[in-house]
Parts: structure tokens; sequence; C-alpha cells
DNA sequence: TTGTATGCGTTATCAC
DNA sequence: GTGATAACGCATACAA
């Protein structure tokens, strides 16, 4: 058995104990600068020997504002919360939060619970939204953007008619980065492990690949898909060998799928980084430990995170400045797998 | 510039549009059993039309209770938040509170935001709290619990007077299953290098590594203390190393720590697992993917928080018979070094 | 600068 | 079973 909580003091008790009407304890409470600072003095006492706290049930109520902000994440999303990439940006979101007056609301959204969501951003719980998906087709949110600020994490498969924000990491200079560090290590014959082509990421990795080829007027047609798991990797690298082609150089469009071709390479007697060099990107955790350790792209995760909410506030709050796209820049680890 | 949410229609409006009161459409909206099918169906008929959705602060202000709650890490385990642990538990709170109609506030505490945890948590915001922190000297709570029910994964340092509820695993089993395991496995010379003496984590598995040794009358005095990092697993097994004793089985605490061993065993020409086997805790994900892959002990964090949230809720709804402690049965993997 | 009065959208206590 | 009506705790035009 606990006890229950002793109902908490009241404004109005606040207003009693300093002398002063109700509106004036608001407005110190509200920091408003109309307010003679005995007053002030006076009312602050009262609030700290109350041990006042505002209740925000109320607050929100008469203000129309709820100061809290939603992350949704879809429950895949979740699932594989042992990405770092989304525990990254869930604690960027966080962690940027702590600093400002906003609440922060996790959402996980099952294929089941998509109306539950609808109705939870759109029941006026939330001042705005942080929408962390990727996949095509994520059409929950369709509407709700017209209704709610709303900040997405990665470029939107499509276009929105100019009011959903995003912010994305720099995936086409990733690739390009990653791409050209394989060239500068001495590679000509070079393939890439793409990712799904239901996503953005995938995609704008494949166009950084394709760019720096070009540039260096090298053949770009060496080119597998796969679903982003290790197993595609493998199997994409296994399709790769099976062209008969030379190859001396991977990128893969993430970590996992590398990692998946490492064995693939073993098995036909390839050694990294003698016979094949190999970019990942991600910089998942599995990546420094890997034998040999695997030169890979990071992406900021954790500052994106904290910038979607940054975006977010300025949007709720009205700024009209904030860019429809924000793309932070990536960074090129490199390690033994390109022989750094 | 985004349009904002035209206002929502509300309760009264269902109310009109069915032609019925506003208490009617409240109990309604309540699933209140006193209300006849047909008022039944044409309010919810009029709820459907309007695209009705309760008013959270309106509907909280007015019944006492917030229905969310909330989840609070300390940012120094925030910033770990890659240790699949706290990740899992994260995810299995979000995903059960997602089975019901609670909200999840995530609070990431900083050690400049005490009062301001404090003050969310006594403010009324939430109905109840799972707290996920381990370390000894987090006051940060004393004295919330007389306020607001909470509950917290991982055993408190210290008693705290019969009002927390806590779920935990089986520390003290998984250490014994571990050292019970390298025994069965042929070792004879079992050293352990256990968690720092203030999170009873790690001073519970060290239990278990003393009851499996005390049990076959194997000596149990090689013991060094870590810090649950990397390098602390290195420097206590060379401390253990420098013993001068054979040594051909190590039970470190966690994973993390089990790695840095990894090291300095190859250092001194030890081979894992023909000379030393060793076996870790958490199955941290490097556990699968290092070399030798490393036995470990599971942990089931996911099912964890979700039975911390299911906990929690009962409490709030008043139910008398939660237990104060819960602990879940943690899993040996075994791989190859143990020799499996 | 400060106080008064009204409203925010629901729930809950009554009568009917 | 259903409908008025008073809270709930605070913000805010408006008046003073």
């Amino acid at each position: 058995m606990t006890s229950r909580r002793s109902s908490a003091p009241t404004l109005e008790a606040v207003a009693e104990r300093a002398g002063v009407s109700r509106a004036t304890v608001s407005r110190v409470v509200n920091g408003s600068p109309k307010v003679t600072s005995e007053v002030l003095a006076s009312v602050n006492a009262a609030i700290e020997e109350l041990g006042y706290v505002p209740n925000r049930a109320a607050r929100s109520l008469a203000s129309r504002r709820t100061q809290a902000i939603a992350l949704v994440v879809p429950e895949e999303t979740a699932k594989v919360f042992d990405e770092p990439y989304f525990a990254n940006i869930v604690q960027g979101v966080a962690l940027h939060l702590a600093s400002t007056d906003y609440a922060l609301s996790l959402l996980i959204t099952s294929a089941g619970s998509v109306q539950k969501t609808r109705r939870y951003l759109l029941g006026g719980n939330v001042d705005g939204a942080v929408v962390v998906s990727h996949h095509e087709g994520d059409h929950l949110l369709d509407g709700v953007a017209a209704h709610l600020p709303l900040v997405f994490g990665g470029r939107p498969f499509r276009p929105t008619g100019g009011l959903t924000h995003y912010v994305d990491a720099d995936n086409v200079g990733g690739g390009r980065q990653a791409v050209k560090h394989l060239i500068d290590q001495g590679c000509t014959n070079i393939a890439t492990i793409a990712g799904p082509a239901d996503m953005t990421a995938g995609l704008d990795r494949l166009q950084g690949f394709r760019e720096a080829l070009s540039a260096a007027k090298l053949d770009d047609s060496l080119v597998e898909h796969g679903d982003f798991s290790p197993v595609s990797g493998a199997e994409a690298m296994r399709w790769l060998l099976a062209r008969g082609k030379r190859i001396d150089g991977v990128f893969a469009a993430n970590d996992q799928m590398a990692l998946g071709a490492y064995a693939v390479l073993a098995e036909h007697g390839l050694r990294i980084p003698e016979d094949v060099k190999v970019v990942g990107f991600d910089d998942d955790r599995a990546a420094a430990t890997a034998l040999p350790a695997l030169t890979s792209v990071a992406q900021p995760s954790a500052e994106m995170g904290a910038e979607m909410a940054r975006l977010l506030i300025r949007l709720i709050e009205g700024a009209g400045d904030v860019p429809e796209a924000t793309v932070m820049p990536t960074e090129l680890l490199t390690r033994a797998s390109t022989g750094a």
C-alpha cells in the first residue's frame, strides 16, 4: 500500500499566501515582465514555501498548448532498437528536449495501432511530432501534417507539398565519400551492395556511388540490391561475384550487409583488404569489432535527433524560416578493411 | 508556413449532433453500461462523423488522472543507450503501454535537471513512473515514492521501507548458472571479474559466483572488480593473472569486461577456450560476433520493461497484491568461448 | 502594474 | 437511463 499524493497546492493557494490575485501569480509563473519586483519576490517566496508546481493539464487546457511533443517510431523500427541509429535518435531528441520546457511522448506504432496514433496526435495531446520512419507507403500520417507541425527523420519518399520538414544525413555525399576512398586506395573495379529501392537512404547512397565512379570515369554497373540485413548482403555479394568480373572494392549501403559480404568473400578465397577492400555505412557497433575492422561512413544520429527536436520547436513557435530540408554531414571512418 | 489545426470537435459538438446531453456522450466515451443501445449507436455515429477525439488535458483536469506514465532514465545511462539492455527496457515499456490506454513520457535526467524531474513527477503530469537507474545514491527520487507509484528496474541498493517495487533479473542465479557451466566444462580454477561494488547487479552476480564454487567445494578467492567497461575488464584480468595462480575459467560480470579480458589473455599466450574458458553476462550484441563467440548469460530486458509497465499500472489502479520484488529468469547462451 | 471575470473540454454529483 | 450544473486549475482579455 502506497500512500496517495496529498493534493498539491494550487495557484490560488499561492495567491492567498502572497496576498495577491491568481492572475498575478500566473504572471509570475509565466515570467511576465509586468510585475513589480516586490510582488515578484513575495509570490516566489510563497511558491517556494508551498512547493507549488503548476498543473500541466489545467495550464494546457487554458492555453491550448501542451508543451509536449511526440516521438513516433514504428514498431518494426523499435524491434531493431538495437540499431544504434534509432537509439541515438531517441537519445538526441530526449536530451535536447530536456533543456527545454517540452515533455516527450514516445509513441510506438504497431500496424494495428495506426488509428490510435493518429488520434493521439490529432487529439491535442502534443504540439508537434518527430517521426522516425523510412519506408515508402507510410500513409500513417497522411493528413496529419496539415494539422500538426511534423519533422521527419530521413527524406520522405515522395515530396509532400511543402509542409513536411525533415532532417537527413548526407547520404549521397557519404556514398561518394566511401567510393572515392576506395578509388584513392587503388580500387578500379568497384561494386556496390545497395539498399532496398523503397528507402531513400538506400537510393541516395547508390547515387553517391554512381557520382564518384562517374567522376573517375569508372564502370558503375556492378550493382546488387539487398534489404539491409546481413543475409541479403551475403546474397548480393554472391550475385556480384557470379558475374565473373574482377572486383577489388565493395561499397555496402550499410554495415550489416557489408559484414554479410565478409563471409562470402572468405568463401571465395578473397582476402580483405588485400584482394578486396570494403566500406560500409552507419558505423554500426559491429563495424569496429569486425575482423578486419570495417571502414564505414558514420552519420551523426544523436545530433540529428537533437536537430529534429530543435526544428520542431521552432515550427511550433511559429518561426517562418524553418528550412524544409536539413542535411547533416557524414564522416568516413577508415579502418583495416580498406587497408587504412 | 504550415496551416494550423482547425479546432477539433468537442464533446459538446457530438452531443448536439446526436441530440443528447454532454453527460451522455461522456458516458459513451467512457464505456458506461448505463446507456441505451439506441442512444449509444447514435452517439457513436456522431463521434464517427465528426471524428471526435477526447481532449486529454480536459479529461485529466476533471478526472484528476493523466493516463500517462513516465520512464525516467538518468543521462549517464542514456549516453550508453547503445547498451542493448536499456534500449530493450525502453522498448519493452513502450510496447506494453501501446496496448493500454497510457501514454509514455520519456524523461532523461541530467545532474542539473534533478529538480525539474522531481517537479515533473510531482506536478501531476503522470500517474506513476518506471525508473531505470542502478547506482547507489540516486537520491533523486527520495520522497517521490510517497506521492507517486514507482517501479524500479533493478534491485535498489538499500531497502526503501516497503514502498518501492522493482523488477530485476535473477543475477544471483545467472552468476551461478555461468560458473556452474564452467565447472561442467571441466574448469577447476575459476576467477571472476566482478562489477562495481555500488551496483546490486554486480554484487548479485558475484554472489552467484561464490555460491556455485562453494557448492562444488572450489576456491572462490580469485576476484577482481571492474566498472563494466572493457578497459576495466582488461585491467582486472591482468591483476588476476598477476597473482600467479593457474586460471582455466573466467566469469565476467558483463560482456564488455569479458571482451576486455580477451585481449589480455591473448597477450599472455592463453587460448580461448583451450586454455581458459570465458563467460560473460548481458548477451551484448558484441558477444555473438566476438572471436571466439562469447558464452553469456542473457536477461530478458524487453520482458522486464513490459513487466515494469504492467506492475506500475496495477499499482496505479490500486491493486493491493503487487509483489515488492519481481525476479525474472536468466538464460545461459553457450558459445565457442566455453568450448560449446 | 494589478485585479476581475470568463472560458478551456471533461468528469462527476446531483436531481429527474 | 438521462440531463443540468458545478467543479477541475489555470490563462487571459478587459477593466481599473
